[in-house]
DNA sequence: CTAATATATAACTGCGTGGTTATGGGTTAA
DNA sequence: TTAACCCATAACCACGCAGTTATATATTAG
């Protein structure tokens, strides 16, 4: 049974699949060719990869004629930006001591 | 050449290694055995994982008499909190427009 | 209609890795 | 000193997965 997490941890454990998705959050949509141009593997990983982050949520596609459209949806990020909240706050309710705080963060 | 993402990144995506930091993330110091006594895999299974974590900067051991002490370094998560700013900055930047942003959310 | 293009899927392969048991090295207890 | 304990390492295994090539499907171009 793969938690939320599971699911984003995993699929943006792959640098090559990470790579893919950073490339959707900063030039927007692009096709299957365009992401295969610059991804350093074959046309079919990137489709693989693409499935990946589908599953997880983390990719739209959109089918244009021949070609198909992916987009990043980074609202999909969300668990990952709450399970880290989580993990530091943690650290935040243990100590109050602000020095005792600062200390451990240089170590 | 692995960048720091991906260090952080592989490490946290298995669940049983990621559980066992969550544990130290939450409990605060814990010895190999008592994590063991709940992860749910053997204790060298424990130890591997806990290798991994202090590979990737995510944890501190300390010994003390025959057993060993693991604290969690939640400092270490910076470029996880970094990278995803990275990607949900690049979504803010390119529509200034607030409707619009909204809108895409909710897809 | 035919050929070329874009993408997805199938089938296969090699390797990384998470798991195990067995064992070694160091530490406390009797 | 001997035995029990804690942890790490070694050696091995099984499986998943990221990669490949080959092929199917669908769409545009000529």
């Amino acid at each position: 049974m793969p938690t939320p997490h599971d699911v984003i941890f995993s699929a943006l454990a792959d640098p090559t699949r990470r790579g893919i998705f950073e490339r959707l959050c900063r030039g927007g949509e692009q096709t299957v060719g365009g992401l295969t141009a610059l991804a350093g593997v074959s046309q079919p990983a990137v489709s693989k990869h693409l499935g990946v982050l589908k599953k997880a949520g983390l990719v739209l596609d959109r089918h244009e004629g021949r070609q198909t459209h992916y987009t990043a949806r980074r609202q999909a990020l969300a668990p990952l930006v709450d399970w880290t909240r989580q993990m530091t706050e943690f650290w935040e309710s243990r100590f109050d001591d602000l020095d005792d705080l600062l200390k451990r963060m240089d170590q």
